[in-house]
DNA sequence: CTAACTTTGCAATAGCATTGCATCACAATT
DNA sequence: AATTGTGATGCAATGCTATTGCAAAGTTAG
């Protein structure tokens, strides 16, 4: 169903245009996380910078956040929390494969509570765990 | 004492040219971890690409170790840890301040165990705060 | 001194992120 | 229905950082 889709970039204020539902629907599709690159080779021919900016619309209104895993290359994953255009709370770890090189999100894992020094506040955790993925291990 | 800093690169297995004299005592000068552009305005006139080169060599000796700290601008730190050239073992958490843009090495943070989903295997870990930092927090 | 090896400097390239601007699509208004 | 304003799209260009190739200079061992 299109409408799904429809009412889902409705509910975060996004106007549903249809590169806007190409790209959700696509996004909907994944189960690790997607460079831009991805994104690109995925869809039909389309814009890259298009492509781009519709990744950082989604991002803004709380549709998507993004991960940086280390490799240099930014991924983007569909929010799973109640994200809003106001905060981003993705308090979950990421994890991204020595092997097979995918970035995954890890919804159910959470960041600890980390206290910190006296007199530094915290805003925003990022937490990326490297090693080998349940595809990639053995047993 | 240049003598002291001598040691400490032959001590890792680094030839102490006279360049790598120069970063490391400019290192050391470091409160914040740094990236490779702050290393070049610091230092005299010198090559980009060999500060480069230097650096990498220092971290894959285990002198320093990289941060990403999702500014997309890497950034470099000397270790407190006795690394060596087979193993980094930062397992403190780093910092970046909202309001000066510094990086800090959060020595004393330990990252805690994190419980993964069955079958993923951690081999590394990085965990980046965000948030306003001791000298830019009032009070 | 010579030969082998390492480090340095300069040039070039590769990738990704980001912006400017003109055009297009759409929806509200007259 | 024509007008007009706003946002979305497509294309070109740029910026910035990381990375590699190669030749010159420096260092060390025999
Ligand atoms: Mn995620
Ligand atoms: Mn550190
Ligand atoms: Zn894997
Ligand atoms: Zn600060």
């Amino acid at each position: 169903m299109t409408k799904d889709i429809e009412q889902r970039l409705k509910s975060k204020n996004i106007k549903p245009t249809a590169m806007r539902l190409l790209v959700l629907d696509f996004l909907m599709q994944q189960n690790t996380a997607i460079s831009l690159n991805d994104l690109e080779k995925g869809m039909g021919p389309s814009d890259r910078i298009t492509l781009y900016r519709t990744l950082k619309t989604f991002e803004e209104k709380g549709l998507v956040h993004h991960i940086e895993d280390g490799t240099g290359t930014t991924k983007y994953a569909l929010c799973m929390e109640e994200c809003d255009d106001h905060h981003h709370h993705d308090l979950h770890v990421h994890f991204y494969c020595n092997n097979c090189k995918e970035t995954f999100c890890l919804p159910n894992t959470k960041i600890p509570q980390i206290s910190l020094p006296e007199k530094f506040r915290s805003e925003e955790m990022n937490l990326v765990i490297k090693g080998v993925c349940d595809r990639c291990n053995p047993g």
